[in-house]
DNA sequence: TCGTATTGTTATCAGTGATAACTAACATTA
DNA sequence: TAATGTTAGTTATCACTGATAACAATACGA
């Protein structure tokens, strides 16, 4: 709010390099990413880089964090754009929002779930709270649905063992989520299956030559049998 | 075979460079390897290696192949170790093989199904005899399942629509599957939520504390709803 | 207006992939 | 066996990269 000029500046700067890496990103593949070229399209020399960025693997952090919050946005987005009480709607909104950002977005999405930049991982304390947000978007439609009566979780009851949900209960508590444990595992469980069609589609293991409709349609019936799983009305 | 011991000395070395850098990977990461630092541990010059492969993407792509030949053999061997007719048994030991792969060779996981490697995608010419062993094991077994009328597909089949199986119809063909077409959604329907599953855990995305037992138990959770839900007997 | 923090520069280091030009070893054939 | 061509290695070099140190210019607040 506050900001003086200097750190407007500042912060338009550090916008700028993010958004040529972000090209740079997309043309050239996500790892060719070099602060060299940055600073040479931005018509600086490498060196004062480094005063925005302690080296390269924090911009790559940037970027990624950038990115979950991105994918996060769409999966909002995408669930505001029903209406509240229609829990399969929603579902099916933010599962193909997932894949349509990751089709818009393939580098970002490489980024993320791939392992682009050699031998690092991002800090999962500077991470962890954008990623958290995409998972508790799944959470929240499905604790909505359950909420209201209008989903019928009995097999998933049935699965989630009292000996499992022992073992995920940290992992539930450090996200700060109050509803049926279950609705955990079950919202993990979409995710995975959702997330693991779209890096199979994005990182090219289904055929190099299907069309973007026939992976689309596999796509929505995957979705559709999820929902009819969950009898969600 | 009838190799004359050239032939032979440079297979060997072949092969020793992929050794070395198979361990260059596992220690310092997947990108980070490198032509130079691989001669240098041989005690060679780095432009000799040039002799052997074209260049570093070419060493990228043999690692590729490797990699989907040793996943392809760990699920062969889980199924092999399993009878015959125990269907439900096969099903999740590939299933269990494919985790366990995955964690045992994280790097190798990552090659395959990451994007370690800057601004290059294997030819799919190359690799795509190797990739598409891995989705045959998945197909068969579901395959022998079927013809031996203990799974129950009706919900396979409800959600399998006609125009979706046009659309898959090239691909199956090109992998010559004459089964059930419905098998090929399942095997990848299957695929799908094993590889997402394996695919969080092994980049990082599930609580970065959790215990491997702990999404051993998730995965494995969902391994047996899986099998219950084709009522594989 | 002066002093200081900030932002940029040049120069340099070490390491990388890659190629050209050359040499030594090997294998095949006359 | 001697000549010849192939193969596997070398040194030298180029064009890059990330990164740091030392220094200069700018902008800001007292």
């Amino acid at each position: 709010m506050a900001s003086t000029r200097r750190e407007r500046i500042r912060a338009a700067t550090i916008t700028e390099i993010k958004k040529i890496a972000r090209q740079h990103m997309a043309e050239k593949g996500a790892a060719a990413l070099s602060l060299r070229a940055i600073a040479r399209e931005m018509g600086m020399t490498s060196p004062a880089l480094y005063r925005y960025f302690a080296n390269r693997d924090a911009l790559g952090t940037a970027l990624i964090v950038d990115a979950y919050n991105a994918l996060a946005d769409a999966l909002e987005a995408a669930r505001e754009a029903c209406t509240q009480d229609d829990h399969a709607g929603r579902l099916a909104a933010i599962a193909h929002a997932y894949r349509d950002w990751a089709l818009a977005s393939p580098q970002e999405y490489a980024l993320i779930f791939g392992t682009p930049i050699p031998a690092y991982e991002a800090p999962p304390d500077v991470t962890s709270p954008a990623a958290a947000r995409g998972m508790m978007v799944f959470l929240g439609v499905l604790d909505a649905a359950q909420q209201s009566g209008k989903a019928d979780l009995s097999d998933v009851h049935a699965a989630f063992s009292p000996a499992l949900q022992g073992q995920v209960q940290p992992w539930i508590d450090k996200l700060n989520f109050s509803g049926d444990p279950a609705l955990f595992y079950l919202a993990l469980s979409n995710w995975g299956m959702i997330h693991g069609l779209v890096s199979l589609e994005i990182f090219g293991h289904l055929d190099p030559n299907m069309a973007k409709e026939t992976s689309g349609a596999l796509f929505r019936t995957e979705v559709e049998t999820l929902a009819k799983r969950l009898k969600l009305k």
